[in-house]
Parts: C-alpha cells; sequence; structure tokens
DNA sequence: GTTCTTACA
DNA sequence: TGTAAGAA
C-alpha cells in the first residue's frame, strides 16, 4: 500500500492538468475554491496536483456532463470516502472477526443497505443536485 | 513563458 | 465560466 504515496504525490503545474483533463484553468481553480480537490503548493505558490488529484478532477468532470452541480459533485465525493472508509472498515473487522461472524454481518448489511448514516433522498431533494 | 489573484461582462 | 490586468 505504498502506491497511496505516490499516487499523492505533488508533480504536476496545472498546464499539464488542464491537458491531461481537458480542464479550463478556471475550472480546476474554482473546483478548488469549492473544496472539491487540494493540489499542493510550490514555493513560489504554484499549484502542484497529484495523480490522486487529476483522476478526482477526471471524476469531477465526468459528473458534470452528467448535469451534476458542485453541490451534487462534492455528495458523490463524499460517497467515495464513505465507501473507502467502508473497505477500511471490513478489513479490520477481517482480522478480528471469525469467517462465520463476518458472514453474519456481511448478510445484515446486504439486507439493510445503507443503515450507518448514509443521506437518505427524497424526489425533490435529489434535485438539488442538478442543474435548473 | 506560466501561473496567481482579483474583478468584471 | 470566460477574459483581462498586474504581480510573481
Amino acid at each position: 500500500m505504498r502506491d497511496n504515496i505516490r499516487r499523492n504525490m505533488p508533480l504536476f503545474p496545472i498546464g499539464i492538468v488542464t491537458k491531461l483533463t481537458e480542464l479550463t484553468p478556471r475550472q480546476v481553480r474554482y473546483y478548488e475554491q469549492q473544496g472539491l480537490i487540494r493540489p499542493a503548493r510550490t514555493d513560489g505558490n504554484q499549484r502542484l496536483f497529484s495523480f490522486n488529484d487529476v483522476d478526482r478532477l477526471l471524476h469531477i468532470k465526468s459528473l458534470m456532463e452528467k448535469g451534476v452541480n458542485i453541490a451534487g459533485v462534492k455528495e458523490m465525493l463524499k460517497q467515495s470516502q464513505q465507501v473507502l472508509e467502508a473497505k477500511k472498515e471490513a478489513e479490520k473487522a477481517k482480522k478480528e472477526l471469525s469467517e462465520q461472524e463476518l458472514r453474519r454481518l456481511l448478510k445484515r448489511q446486504l439486507i439493510h443497505p445503507g443503515r450507518p448514516g448514509q443521506t437518505h433522498l427524497t424526489h425533490g431533494e435529489l434535485s438539488r443536485f442538478f442543474r435548473h
């Protein structure tokens, strides 16, 4: 799991990122303002993006193209983090629980999906995350 | 030559 | 979001 430190390594300036993502510098900076990404900075205050940042931007781009607005993108990214955290917890559980206990847990999660603290949205609220 | 911030159409 | 100005 040493790959993550590489993926988070600040490597490319905004010019490279815009070519990689086909986003405009304006968009990239704006997304940073909205807290969707937080690229590192050089001594001269120039942004340096990691592979993760680029992936994130591509994800954001695809969502935007599907009509999801900033608020919606934020939620989606939150869910992505929750999924990752869930995976970590699952690995923990795998070590701490017996196979049998694990089966029971998984079965319960399948029957009661989104139990922990997920946001249940009504149809009306969902529209909040799309362009009007 | 690139990128940064701020401001305005 | 695009574009311009002035400073790194």
